[in-house]
DNA sequence: CTGAAAGCGCTTACAG
DNA sequence: CTGAAAGCGCTTACAG
């Protein structure tokens, strides 16, 4: 490529990376040939030599679930916008996470690093950390992390609001995350929020109105029909998620109740079969959030500098079908 | 990290490769000082030396919609057990699909590439064998890949089979991909398959029951609504995926009628939700199909040669609530 | 079983 | 504005 310019490789590789320094007529004869003869530039020879991968390394623990699809999808968008690649790392069970953080693939490998909503252990987070690139944390929050997330109490507070402002008192939750939910913001945040409303509206908190699913239809299923079948039958449920509300609505549906007449549902994510489902639901921004911590990281790399404080982005219930005012029976 | 062992570079790279070359004591010492001193290979400049990039492309016409979200969970799943790296480019509309081909930023950076259910040109396809690397595809098939998919034909037929021999004769068909249906195998097999049931049942073919979406739920809505209001009311429906026919479900609920009792749908994919919505369909199998390529692949670049013969995955209708045979008015 | 040496294809001061 | 040269961190014949 180079004598077939009649130049250095270096003056190659200036031309084609766009230097100011290189003269116009030359670089206008170097683009030319290198189209001709189809020349792209080998991404492992520039990282060698410049210690730069133009490569973001991409964990999630699902990448077969709505809402991390659309995070992937909003992340690969402004990549390749600016030609920047996508290593995926899917990691959904104990077992491929260990592994994960144990070998540590991304080492030598990438620019940055985005993880999606995931639990961190101190010791994960001192691997990433130990990486030396921009770290990104989409849902959650940790130290070291740039942080785009929602407020998940602001959210599932507006949620359980909503129910009791429609009059219900016997108000369901289903949880997400079983036992290690404590250790996770999401589930966390958002049954502290389930809560502290029914404190607040004088309700009261009682355990037997909660069961745990696992951010799944077939766990809110579950959960579901326990909830069902408990002493106090609720008016009303909070699911942590969408698809455990679908998994709710179907096991109500099953046992011959009607929504919203004898239960009210609300869920949480606005998920694309929310519409499709008439669920009354909190909505998050969710390929946005993916936009926003690729374009935090791009930065990052371009000025350097410490992460930025958290992005908070807003969330509002989306009233559909599936919840209604308290009807006494 | 050669010198700290007191062995060449030559030695670390054979040990930590696990080449039969090595005194075991040696290979031991090494393995033991690299996770001392967190040692990893470069992975570009083991490239730039063996031409090796241990790196597989995974380019997806939609990475946010259920099939492909279960593919890409397939795929990652095979390679990352092989240790390989996954590269994810989503291609989602005209423009981005132009550049891609045209930048090809695939080029010297992976060691195979699989392309998900979509249409390629001529032109994107000699891109692609120009590269000069195993070649899969998925769920559609082109000469030079190593292709896994389905028999759409006997997928569909046996739909459209299933309405039939349950004495629907005014059976329409949500159709899916626009105008480009006829150059993409997935939509010209499954209608194919409709008409030609239509011809062996004697019912034959009427255009009016036909409707085109685009393998959306808002699209099968939109068809299904134009059906409704068309001179024939039909008494079943085939939609070519199952978000088309989540859609349809909508369209006919929304118009007052009752399914299965007035109106039989039948949908194909077996979709997460098509549980949760009852919905009858044709079950394929996914996640396999990306488990396969990727294996496929990496068997090629083990023992080189050309791409083996289509991999064709059996189908089955599974049948659920949203079928039942005609009643008479 | 191990090492010295060349080379993979770039980028980057340095010099002019 | 351009080139010569060193160097990035590996792998791979080749030799011993």
């Amino acid at each position: 490529m180079a004598n077939r310019a009649g130049v250095s490789t270096a003056t190659v590789s200036r031309a084609l990376r766009g230097l100011p320094s290189v003269a116009e007529g030359t670089r206008l004869r170097i683009v030319r040939i290198a189209r001709e003869l189809n020349y792209t530039i080998t991404p492992s020879a520039s990282h060698l030599a410049s210690g730069r991968t133009r490569t973001i390394g991409l964990v999630a623990p699902y990448v077969n679930r709505w809402f991390f699809g659309q995070v992937i999808f909003g992340v690969e968008e402004v990549l390749r916008a600016k030609g920047f690649d996508l290593l995926l790392y899917n990691i959904p069970d104990a077992s491929s996470r260990d592994r994960f953080f144990d070998v540590m693939p991304l080492r030598r490998r990438v620019d940055a690093v985005a993880v999606l909503s995931m639990p961190l252990s101190k010791e994960q987070a001192q691997v990433l950390t130990g990486l030396d690139v921009p770290l990104g944390l989409v849902g959650t929050e940790m130290d070291g992390f740039a942080c785009v997330r929602i407020d998940d109490v602001a959210g599932a507070t507006s949620a359980v609001r909503h129910l009791t402002m429609l009059g219900h008192r016997d108000i369901a939750h289903i949880s997400g995350g079983g036992p290690a939910a404590h250790s996770f913001t999401t589930p966390r945040d958002r049954a502290r929020a389930y809560h502290d409303v029914l404190e607040e509206a004088g309700i009261g908190y009682r355990p037997e109105l909660e069961a745990v699913g696992d951010y799944t239809v077939a766990g809110g299923e579950r959960a579901m029909s326990a909830l069902l079948s408990g002493a106090t039958r609720p008016t009303a449920v909070f699911a942590q998620s969408d698809e455990m509300a679908f998994g709710a609505l179907r096991a109500i549906r099953h046992s011959g109740l009607r929504v919203p007449e004898d239960i009210s549902v609300i869920g949480f994510d606005n998920h694309e079969f929310a519409d499709v489902l008439d669920l009354t639901t909190v909505e998050q921004p969710v390929a946005e959030q993916g936009n926003l911590v690729a374009q935090i990281l791009l930065d990052l790399l371009e000025s350097g500098g410490k992460p930025p404080p958290t992005m908070m982005l807003p969330t509002h219930v989306v009233v559909r079908g599936t919840t209604s005012p308290l009807r006494t029976r």
